[in-house]
DNA sequence: CATTACACTTAGCGTAGCTAACTAATAACT
DNA sequence: AGTTATTAGTTAGCTACGCTAAGTGTAATG
């Protein structure tokens, strides 16, 4: 399993850079985007990353223009993350460019198949979280 | 999926850190230690991963008396790496720490959900090698 | 022989992960 | 009120892993 996670990975970051979105930024850019607004901290949560490599993802792509922060109101300290439109957009498109990418290879699996798969990507989203 | 195994990844490290193997080394290495001896090249080819990088990331592993080379006798350009001892003990260590780490988590699958991950394992290393 | 092809290495760059140490804001305790 | 502790994020500095371009040495080929 390990190494099958290894594999995928190393095969979709080609069609990622593509687009000039790395797995690190896709993976915490659907989670604002699918997520609402998020703060720092919790990103960093649901991402199981430290600090400071949220902050630093957070800091390229805010320079890129994908996402913008936002002071909270009632606490100072802390700060909403929330996606820009092109942010999405860029999202939406690196999706799509990987389906494509792939598609060819899915299209020679049976319905069970895929059914198999999506349903072992939440058993393995689950187990990576700790299964609580 | 790809979010799946970002996370399965990053949960990974953590064990794979504490003995001094990355996810890199360690699947490389699983590969040399039950491929028996392969080349440099065919090594990179089964990694998916640049000369450069499969390069540097032996180096490292020879280093620290995981592996060994041994030149051809017959074509002098070719370079034949096996697993030291200690380079097997240590991926044995690897894998019996990340069991240990999981097994809680894996205890309260069910068969069904087991064989589930298996068979999404094989599918998704097919994926990954594009299908041939 | 000279050239071309092949196997691997070196050099140099960018991204992603970490810990330790810092700033700023809020909460908590005299 | 005034000090102290806690919390949210950032900065500094390290390691590892991915790449391309260019270099070295060996083998094959005209």
């Amino acid at each position: 399993m390990h190494s099958a996670a290894i594999h995928l990975l190393r095969r979709l970051r080609k069609q990622d850079e593509a687009i000039g979105l790395t797995a690190a930024r896709m993976s915490a850019l659907s989670v604002v985007v699918f997520g609402g607004p998020v703060t720092i901290g919790r990103l960093a949560e649901a991402e199981q990353v430290s600090g400071p490599t949220i902050t630093r993802l957070l800091a390229g792509m805010e320079r890129d223009g994908l996402l913008k922060r936002a002071r909270d109101a009632k606490d100072r300290r802390v700060i909403w993350i929330t996606a820009t439109p092109r942010g999405s957009r860029l999202l939406q498109e690196g999706r799509r460019r990987r389906v494509a990418a792939l598609a060819g290879d899915l299209a020679s699996l049976e319905p069970a198949e895929l059914a198999l798969l999506a349903r072992a990507a939440e058993l393995i989203e689950s187990i990576a979280r700790g299964r609580p």
